[in-house]
DNA sequence: ATGAAAGCGCTAACAG
DNA sequence: CTGTTAGCGCTTTCAT
């Protein structure tokens, strides 16, 4: 059975104020709660009536026009089916202000977004614009025309409100870990990508690790963020790593550590034991789907809430810190010291 | 450093009218590429030089108010970190007309939405509205007031266009594969929740199962979508299960299945072998986290992209089925039969 | 206490 | 080809 189109125009303010026999200003008034002591009790309550009479609701552009003020945020991502993301997301959502509407942006093909996307998106009238993990590229050329919040950009930009993980002491800790652990020489497994986070979090692990007698060999880079892609590759590089004798592997994604460890499985590789395994972003199954993964933990609901916070700081003219950088934690699942 | 609110006001069509020497009809005309064969090039050209110059973009808000037409979707969701979900929102995306913005609803502190949050959505001028996984509830009150299109409801409401899952042959493949396997005492493990969808999983199953010679002993019931709610309850109900001969789990989400999953291990039940496994919701690294997992691929992403198209038709006033069933397709990993 | 009127910034019809 | 004129639906002074 097909369904026809049953468009029901709306109701407008002017409908309510024939029925309630007033005018459009004072349905309002009343609507809107800004009518105390302004309306007759007796009147207020026949707007209301004639409200739900004909089912009134406010029109938001038109008021939003009309106040001359944007309700919409946009948050924009190159991918909500990470988790990471998604719970960036979760963050906003649960800070943002009810009457503000959020929007949401994505590549619809590209791998990542683009100065073009992020010009689409400063079109409309915005609240505000939160950018997560922007390409190094686009984060050079991003002329802001609204409230702009930088989320993970690995700081740069110190004109613009960005909020970061502290990816480098997390690198610090993770080293100390696995040097500790007896480890001396490691892989990481990354996204080929340029994004300063990423980048980051393999060049703070690298001086680290240097600092501490143990080197990084060559990277191991995958051109998708998929627990398959890192699994593949895994078991394509493992003979190299084996000939380098590498004994742990570092993820920039706890996704790509899923791939890994699902490869060591393949090649009957202990972990932990004969290779240990860690990655960022410790995701809520992390430990459920991988025991034996050391994760760093990178509170990516916090940075959604942070970034909220930001935005309404820049939006009342709050002072509000240019940089803010939040912790992260090293959850240490494998303790296993190793003979070498 | 704190950071100073740098609120620029936008240039208006005014002020490029002011400059290009015109009025800002034109202005509307030449920036919407509506000027064919009614603006001289020469005009034409200044209009753009004075576009740049004042960095001029349409206010959308007021755009949309004139035009009379809404150019924004919204997609409510229980949550955006259910993969499942996050799944149908790539869906969306992708198929979504660049013209159109995607508006996110969630709810920010209860478990699941509600007839307010709905209406709250519908107080915006909507192009439309996409519900998944709606609660019984609120799919027996809803008044729409523009095009909708209901997700995975379980296929209720026949009045409005709805797009679910073939949940009920998804059990029947899983029924008799669990049987074929040797197993006769099923467990249900699900979530806590009022919704025609996920009841449906469990009914069609205990059905299927019925008809085989075999039967689902007591559900178990957890209250939070999480990995972690599924593994504690798991490891409480354990010896219930054994002492019923229980031989197979079903989940109602590959979610709880992880959780099951690492419970099994804690407990030392090998999976496959003693217990088998199976979920529904087959996300991209189910096969990778949880290699031993047979699970119902409930193509997500196609859900979202049907729930575009069919907002389309409804806006269009193409026609359009009032229902779609999308297949789905059991993904065995474990054939381990059991001896009884 | 209430309504008339003037926009918000833009678009669509209609004159010229 | 181009400008003038009316609004879209709402909010907000400002008279009454």
């Amino acid at each position: 059975v097909p369904v026809s189109p049953t468009r029901v125009p709306r109701a407008t303010a002017r409908d309510v104020a024939r029925l309630a026999g007033c005018s459009t200003a004072t349905v309002s008034l009343v609507v809107n709660g800004k009518d105390a002591g302004r309306v007759a009790t007796d009147l207020r309550r026949r707007v209301w009536e004639a409200v739900r009479e004909v089912d009134y609701r406010v029109n938001s552009t038109a008021s939003a026009l009309a106040r001359g003020v944007a309700d919409t945020v946009v948050f924009v991502c190159p991918d909500p089916t990470n988790p990471f993301f998604s719970l960036v997301l979760d963050g906003i959502i649960e800070t943002l202000d009810e009457s503000l509407t959020l929007s949401l942006l994505v590549p619809s093909r590209s791998d990542d977004y683009d100065r073009a996307m992020v010009q689409r998106a400063m079109a409309g009238d915005l609240a505000g614009l939160i950018l997560a993990s922007p390409g190094r590229p686009l984060l050079e050329t991003l002329v802001p025309t609204c409230p702009v919040v930088l989320l993970d950009t690995g700081g740069e930009r110190t004109d613009l409100v960005s909020i970061n993980l502290d990816v480098a002491s997390a690198a610090t800790e993770l080293a100390e870990h696995l040097v500790g652990l007896g480890h001396r020489r490691v892989v990481y497994v990354g996204v080929d990508r340029d994004k300063a986070s990423l980048h980051l979090r393999r060049d703070a692990l690298e001086a680290q690790l240097a600092a501490r007698g143990a080197t990084l060999v060559p990277d191991l880079l995958v051109s998708k963020m998929t627990a398959t892609a890192a699994r593949d590759a895994v078991l394509e590089a493992w003979d190299g790593w084996e000939r380098q004798g590498v004994s742990a592997v570092v993820c920039g994604d706890d996704l790509l550590a899923f791939g890994v460890l699902e490869a060591t499985k393949r090649l009957g590789v202990a972990v932990p034991g004969r290779l240990s395994l860690a990655g960022f972003n410790d995701v809520p199954y992390s430990s459920i789907v991988a025991p034996a993964l050391t994760s760093v933990n990178l509170s990516a609901r916090e940075l959604g809430i942070r970034a909220v916070r930001a935005l309404n700081a820049l939006t009342t003219g709050a002072r509000h810190p240019a940089s803010i950088v939040l912790p992260t934690r090293l959850v240490v699942r494998d303790s296993t010291a190793i003979a070498r």
